[in-house]
DNA sequence: CACACCTCTGTAAGCGTTTACAACATTGCT
DNA sequence: AGCAATGTTGTAAACGCTTACAGAGGTGTG
C-alpha cells in the first residue's frame, strides 16, 4: 500500500495539512518544519494521490484530444506540439482515435467528461450543429486544432487554407501549367476550403478547372492513387496536379510512376501540408507547408490560457491563423516546351 | 456546477447508494427503483465523477505509455494498436514523449504514478538497470512494447529482431548480392540485435561485413542520409544496403538518387517495420515488416490482463514475439550482371 | 504590562464516490 | 402466528487530499 498523506505526517510529527502546505508550497512554513517534512516524504517515498487532489481542486490537469486517427501522418506533429506544450504546463494528454465516427467521438467526450478532463481539443473534418451541441453539453472548453467551425463558435487555431491553396496554385501556374488537375478530399471543411482556393487562383489567372481534372477521394494515398489511375486513362493528361494533402500527393505520384509518367519532367505534382517525409522521398515532395507542431501546441496552449481564465466565454470564436509556407523541391517544374 | 449522485439521489427519492447501484449495475434494484433513478439521471444529465470512483475503486481505468517520439512514423501505428485496444476494455490512455531523456522519463513516471495510472506502456532504445529500479519503485505493472530487457524481468512484446534482420539479410544474398552494406540504429537493443542478425546470415552464407560497409545513424532519415553520401565516396560500391529501418532506408534511397544512383537496378535497399507509406512511395520499398499496430495490441491486452490477474508477478519476463514478415516489392533486384 | 499583530500550525469539513453492514418488508413455511 | 429466508434499500465509513478558520505562541509598541 502506498503511503498517504496521514503517513507523512504522523512520521514528522505534525498535521497533514502542513504537509500539504509544503508539498504544494503555497502557503508559508517554517523552515524548520518543511525540512522535517521533506525528510519523511523521501523516506516514505511518498507520492501525493493526484486524483484525490483532483476531486477537491476540481482540476485535473490533463487534457482531452481527440482526433480520427493519429496514424495518419498528418496528426503524430499536431500531437507532438500539443503534448509538449502542455506538459511544460504541467498538463497530460489522453488521446482518442475517433476514425470520424459520431458515436466514438460521443462516447469518447462522455469518458472524457467523467475523467473530469480540464479541456479538450478536437480535430475533424466537418463541425456539425450537432457538434456544438454536444460540445455545450459538455461544458468543457474545447478548442479546434486545425479545423475550421464554420459558425464561428469555437475558438480554433489553423491556416488560411482557401489562401495558401491558391498559393500553391499560383506556383504552378507561375512555372507555367495551364492543364492543371487538383484531388482534394471529401469532406466538406478543408477539402472545399483548398478546393475554392485552387479554384481562385485559376480564374484570376483566366483558367478554369475542367470537369475531368477535379478529383476527389478520401484523405488517404490509396484512393488517391486510384483516382490518378483513372485520369491517366483519359487524354490529354494535364501537366501538373495539386494535392490537397501530401497523403494523397504521394499516392498521386506513385500513380504516375507505375503508369510511366515521370515526376516533374511530364507531370509536376504539389502536396499540402509538408509532412515530415515530403523532404526524404524522392523526387522530393514540393509542398504547401502547413505548421503542424506549431497548430498543435498553440491550441494547447490557447485551451490552457482559456482555463486559466476567469471569463472563459471571452474566447469564443477566437481564430488563430498561423502562417502557411511554399516550400518548393523537386516534384514541380516547368512543363515541357 | 455538475449534479452529482446526491442530487440524483434526492430526485429520484432514494439513497445515493441505490443510485450507485444502478449505475454501475452490478447490485440488483428494484424494476421500478431503476426506472426512477435513470429517469432522475437523464433530468439531470448526471454524468458521474470518475476521479471519486477511481479514488475508492483504487483504479484509474487509464493507461500510461511513454515512448520517444509520437512523430517518428514508427510509432503512430503502435500506439493506435494500443489504444484500440485499450479504449475496448474500457480503459484510455496518456500520451508521453520521453525524447529518450531519462530525466524526461522519470519526471513521466511520476506524474503518471501520481495520477494513479493503473500501468505502463513502454518503449525505449535500453532498458538499463536505472529503469528497472525506477519501474521496481513505482510499483506499477510495466509491459514493453517492441523493447527488448536484456535481463528478462518485464513482459514485453516484440518481433525476434535478430532472426528477422538475418532473413532480411537472407533476401539479398538470395538475390545474388555479395557486397552488402548496413546502417543500423545507434542503440543497442533492438540496433545490436539487427546487426547481429545481419552478420548472422552474411556469415552462414561465408560473407562477411567489411569494415567500410557497416554504417551507424540515429534513428533518423537525415542521419541515414549522410551516412549514405559518405559511402558513395568510396569504392566499390556495395551491391545492396540493409538499413535497420523503414525511415534510415529512405535516407539512404535519397542519398543514392541524389548520388545519381539507381535503386534497384544498380543498388537494392531494404528496409524494417514496413511502415505505411513504405508501399507507397516509388520505387517501393523492400522492407521487413514488423507487426506494430500488434506489438501495440497485445502491450496494452497483456498489461489489461495483468491488471486484472490477482498475482502480477506472474507476469514476470513474460514475453510475446510476433511474426515478422518479408514483404518484397521494387526496392530490392538482382544485381546487375 | 496589556495589547495588537504577526507567523506558524492544527482542526475539521468538505470533494463525489463505493460498499460493508444493518434494517426493513415480503414471502412462504410450519 | 411465528420464523427463516429472500430481496431491496439505507446508513455511514471510508478513499486521500485541500483549505477556511481558529488558535497558539512570539514580538514590538504605547
Amino acid at each position: 500500500m502506498q503511503p498517504t498523506i496521514a503517513d507523512v505526517a504522523r512520521h514528522a510529527g505534525v498535521s497533514t495539512a502542513t504537509v500539504s502546505r509544503v508539498i504544494n508550497s503555497q502557503s508559508v512554513v517554517a523552515p524548520a518544519t518543511r525540512e522535517r517534512v521533506q525528510a519523511a516524504v523521501r523516506e516514505l517515498g511518498y507520492q501525493p494521490n493526484a486524483l484525490a487532489a483532483s476531486l477537491v481542486r476540481r482540476r485535473s490537469h490533463t487534457l482531452g484530444v481527440v482526433l480520427p486517427d493519429i496514424s495518419n501522418p498528418f496528426f503524430p506533429e499536431v500531437v507532438r506540439g500539443l503534448e509538449d506544450a502542455a506538459h511544460a504546463s504541467g498538463y497530460n494528454v489522453i488521446l482518442c482515435n475517433s476514425d470520424l465516427d459520431t458515436a466514438k467521438e460521443i462516447e469518447y467526450f462522455e469518458v472524457l467528461r467523467q475523467k473530469r478532463v480540464d479541456g479538450l481539443i478536437y480535430h475533424s473534418g466537418t463541425i456539425t450543429a450537432d457538434h456544438l451541441d454536444a460540445f455545450r453539453r459538455l461544458k468543457l472548453p474545447v478548442v479546434l486544432a486545425a479545423t475550421h467551425d464554420p459558425r464561428g463558435e469555437l475558438p480554433c487555431v489553423l491556416v488560411d487554407n482557401r489562401q495558401a491553396a491558391a498559393e500553391a496554385m499560383e506556383h504552378l501556374i507561375g512555372l507555367g501549367h495551364g492543364r492543371i488537375a487538383v484531388v482534394t478530399g471529401s469532406d466538406p471543411v478543408s477539402g472545399e476550403s483548398r478546393l475554392q482556393g485552387y479554384r481562385d487562383a485559376l480564374t484570376r489567372h483566366g483558367l478554369t478547372l475542367d470537369d475531368g481534372l477535379a478529383l476527389q477521394a478520401q484523405w488517404t494515398a490509396d484512393e488517391a492513387y486510384q483516382v490518378t489511375r483513372e485520369l491517366l486513362k483519359r487524354r490529354p493528361l494535364p501537366t501538373a496536379i495539386a494535392a490537397a494533402s501530401d497523403l494523397m500527393a504521394l499516392g498521386v505520384m506513385g500513380a504516375l510512376r507505375d503508369g510511366g509518367i515521370r515526376v516533374p519532367e511530364d507531370v509536376s505534382v504539389i502536396g499540402f501540408d509538408n509532412i515530415r517525409l515530403a523532404g526524404t522521398i524522392r523526387p522530393a515532395l514540393t509542398s504547401m507547408s502547413q505548421p503542424m507542431y506549431d497548430i498543435g501546441k498553440e491550441a494547447a496552449l490557447l485551451l490552457i490560457r482559456c482555463l486559466a481564465e476567469e471569463e472563459p466565454d471571452s474566447f469564443r470564436g477566437r481564430r488563430l491563423v498561423l502562417p502557411h509556407r511554399l516550400v518548393v523541391r523537386e516534384s514541380t517544374a516547368p512543363p515541357r516546351g
